[in-house]
DNA sequence: CAAAAGCGGTGCAAAAAATGCATCATCATG
DNA sequence: CATGATGATGCATTTTTTGCACCGCTTTTG
């Protein structure tokens, strides 16, 4: 929408930290582009850029008209999607930031029993640590967000939330699969792996470690689930996840089990948009959907 | 600001029903108009107008587009207010729609107050009724509704709610004014007065009757409560309002007494915004400001 | 310490976009 | 059937935007 090209050039100009570079990346010269932002400025009857030796910066004024653009941009994009369900045609694309627990089984499988329904509805499915997660729906990167234990859920609505237990991960031949649950100090004393330190499981783990008798001494410590959950095929030793992000009937020689709620509570697994947002159709609808297999997955 | 020209256009078009209407309106060619209609509705890729032999109305994409841009004209206000408030400087203009209760003694009242504290803030006091009150925020025409009885109450966030007794309003030698409160049925075998339909002490009293021995049989009905409390001046008649539409102090011959509960419930006196909306700083400081003096009121 | 490189800003001519004017075809209305 | 109002369009004109060359300044670099 050409209304808006002054707005995507200043996004650019901070993006690249200086107007040049700026020009240069929206093949424009930087004259032109540095007429813009002085017209623009000029309007506005206020700067939005610092002016620095080596480039400019936003200023405070600049970031509110920014976050105001960014706004407004989602917003069109809402309005588009629902004139498009108008003339009958249910299509859109739908981006969704999501815990690293969610992306081998959960996302895939609804995603893709979404598109059997409505083959005209594309996907991004991003991996984000809690931080990020929140960080992308508050700057309109993201649509829908589902995030274990999220952190600030400020300007967050919540569509849904259910409760996810620890599961202590080991091999099937491992002494604590014996018990139908086990204690977290059990586990401590074996050789275990977790998750770095932005993760909730990883959050969870060192509250109850705090409060308890042993000491968290990984062996390894990741950013992947991946990487911890093969590790325990070649070393023997204990890792962590959220059942959601396990497939137990077909984990081969792995197995899991709770962790006894005396020594973790449950965390929350919290799907939530941007407060007062509204979602373009797909989204919104998309939104929905998942809060019904959470829903469903928490009651089974 | 510029980028929202053609949306202006779009919108002077749509409330002049016809381009050239609109055109003339505009201090602008009826051609320039229309081509940027066309060209706007080339670039959103759908047309937002219907074409009618005697000129054009939006069609519903339009209707979609129109609220869009509403909202980001409003958006943009408030953007502009923070920035100012960057600055220091404590300015800006504040629209408030409230019921006629409110017009003689609160709204005079703390606006005033208000204005001592902040004198670079300016007001728009409008009269609405319960309807038009919540149209006008949906529109974004106000930034904050008080409103008695609020209808639909969606897409509304309530900043404050207090209950307000209807009371009966009569001269001061009236034989019910012996009684510290009064019963309905006693007011209605009295000549009385009430208010239009549209009002919230109408309803409620539409709704006592039909409950109680008494229908009502009014001997005026009118849309101005100045009207209804010097009738009872002339004819020795019973008026409604509710407490904080009096000022029983200073109020000469007449005097009031509170309708008993036990006929008419109390009803609600709502101070609210709209849904997710980010006020412009002096709206959403009067807006606070306005909630804590009800508190007070309730609390008296 | 001087040269080089990078930055934002500006004058001026060229290019692009928006506008105004005259005119057409269409349709409701009297 | 004539009239008047409506939206659309071709074309010349005006306004706005852009690109190029260059300035003054600061930081980096050899």
């Amino acid at each position: 929408m050409k209304h808006l090209q002054t707005f995507r050039f200043i996004e650019a100009v901070s993006r690249a930290g200086s107007i040049r570079k700026a020009a240069d990346d929206m093949n424009i010269t930087a004259s032109a582009l540095n007429r813009r932002i002085q017209r623009f400025e000029e309007e506005f009857g206020v700067e939005i850029f610092e002016r620095l030796p080596r480039g400019v910066r936003l200023n405070p004024a600049g970031e509110l008209l920014m976050q105001h653009f960014l706004m407004q941009e989602s917003d069109l994009r809402r309005v588009r999607s629902q004139v498009a369900d108008l003339s009958g045609e249910r299509r859109g694309h739908v981006t969704v930031a999501c815990s690293q627990a969610l992306i081998p089984y959960f996302m895939p499988a609804h995603t893709a029993a979404y598109r059997r329904d409505h083959p005209g509805v594309s996907f991004s499915v991003q991996v984000r640590d809690r931080e990020d997660a929140e960080r992308d729906l508050a700057e309109f990167r993201s649509d829908l967000a589902l995030v274990f234990e999220p952190v600030h859920m400020v300007d967050l609505d919540v569509l849904m939330r259910i409760p996810q237990v620890i599961h202590a991960i080991m091999k099937r031949d491992h002494p604590l699969a014996s018990k139908p649950e086990v204690r977290l100090r059990d586990c401590l004393d074996q050789p275990h792996v977790i998750p770095s330190r932005r993760y909730g499981v990883r959050a969870m783990l060192d509250d109850a470690a705090a409060r308890g008798s042993r000491p968290l001494r990984p062996i390894a410590t990741s950013d992947s689930f991946e990487f911890m959950r093969h590790y325990v095929l070649h070393e023997d030793a204990i890792a962590f996840q959220i059942p959601i992000g396990l497939d137990m009937e077909h984990c081969g020689e792995l197995t899991s089990r709770p962790l006894s709620l005396r020594d973790v509570a449950a965390g929350s697994l919290v799907l939530c948009q941007l407060r007062g947002r509204t979602l373009p159709v797909a989204s919104a609808r998309f939104g929905l959907a998942l809060a019904t297999a959470l829903e469903q997955f928490s009651d089974d």
